[in-house]
DNA sequence: CTTTTGCATTCCGCATGCGATTAACCCGCC
DNA sequence: GGCGGGTTAATCGCATGCGGAATGCAAAAG
């Protein structure tokens, strides 16, 4: 295998190409564009662009396709049932998850604490963390569901992480919940998962106000 | 336009094929098959499957692609997560329904005690009124979540509503959500959506019950 | 100066051919 | 008679060509 790229398929590249910014919301995806960017034809474009538009990641806008942005009421609703979702998934890790898994979270939870300051880490850590929820709810289509809302998240440029003094914060909030879940309080970790979704939304709101003093278009 | 079929795309013509039971759960779906029963091409044909395997209405047996068939555990888990979903719109329709969706609702479930002893048009005024529902919570991520869920509901042969005295039941159960949401108390429509799913739940693992004396494959 | 119409260009959607990979089958050998 | 190796056939994944539709621009007329 001399090749150099080893060759993910055209929607994983894509969808890294959004996460990673290079194509940012509103921008407009073209196939012949993508299929040279990435060495490929317009086939596996195509399918990949069809997928992600029933992903909501691409809206339509006429003919063409655009990389979905989300106003204040889709980040509203969004971090709505993401909330729902993520405590319903607390719920249910509580009653499901197995000794390893707790004790897994908790390793994670210990973890953090040394990547205190490193934001960038932080975030993959934090994304892993709630994964881990996701999976000890030992539900497949909970889990889909909160994959389809965090890939809608990743719409979202900064990571609210970033902001100061919201990893320490994070930490204690993540150990709340393992918390909850290893005594099998379903109540407890339902309402500790709702409350940090409650308050990632506000800290966004927050930096979403700073940063909105120069208006953008 | 002497064209039969009025050219809907694809993806559409494979879902009503396994909506109406033409390719079940377990059947081996083929690129070149489908293409000839449509009459298109292999590309869009690609294209659809792409689109049905990520959003779980088929799953790769090695190459190739059968049509997702749900086992006990997969039927409880995908209730569970419905059931969740489903209070919870009940629960956001009533904060955020219009008057205007109430008098729809109220004159759904009227609708209804006509269509008593058709169960086929039971079970479409039923999806209705649950999409509806739906509408009503005014979050459209939700809407799309539980799109999904009723979407591999579908590969579930039978609908609750044949069962025996279900209908009359359903229709009741129907009207106090309706009410719920009306009055504008979440709580008592969450409550009232869950139990409801909950009901059909358990009058579908009863049917399969008695449906299972002679074992299947 | 504004509006409308026509033309050109761009881009999408589908068809089809080709190469590759995998699964099945058959034959021979143990 | 069973198992393994090799060959064949089937089907998938991708590339590319072509027709059609929509959009944008320009020019002309009101």
């Amino acid at each position: 295998m001399t090749d150099a790229t080893p060759h993910k398929d055209a929607y994983t590249l894509i969808l890294e190409a959004i996460d990673t910014g290079l194509y940012r919301p509103g921008d407009r995806l073209v196939e012949s564009e993508l299929a040279d960017r990435f060495g490929v034809s317009r086939t596996p474009i195509r399918e990949a662009l069809q997928r992600l538009e029933t992903q909501s990641m691409l809206t339509r806008d006429g003919r063409s396709l655009i990389v979905a942005s989300l106003d204040h009421n889709q980040l509203a609703e969004l971090y709505a049932v993401r909330a729902e979702l993520e405590g319903f998934a607390a719920r249910l890790a509580a009653r499901h998850a197995t000794d390893e898994e707790v004790r897994l979270l908790r390793g994670m939870v210990d973890e953090d604490r040394a990547l205190m300051h490193d934001p960038k880490a932080l975030s993959r850590a934090n994304r892993r963390f709630h994964k881990q929820i996701h999976l000890a709810s030992h539900n497949r289509y909970l889990v889909q569901q909160l994959d389809l809302v965090h890939r809608s998240m990743a719409l979202l440029a900064t990571t609210s992480l970033s902001f100061d003094g919201r990893g320490v914060q994070t930490i204690e909030e993540h150990s709340a919940i393992v918390e909850a879940i290893a005594t099998g309080d379903g109540d407890a970790a339902y309402d500790a998962l709702k409350a940090h979704i409650s308050t990632a939304f506000l800290t966004r709101l927050r930096q979403d106000a700073t940063s909105a003093e120069r208006y953008s278009v």
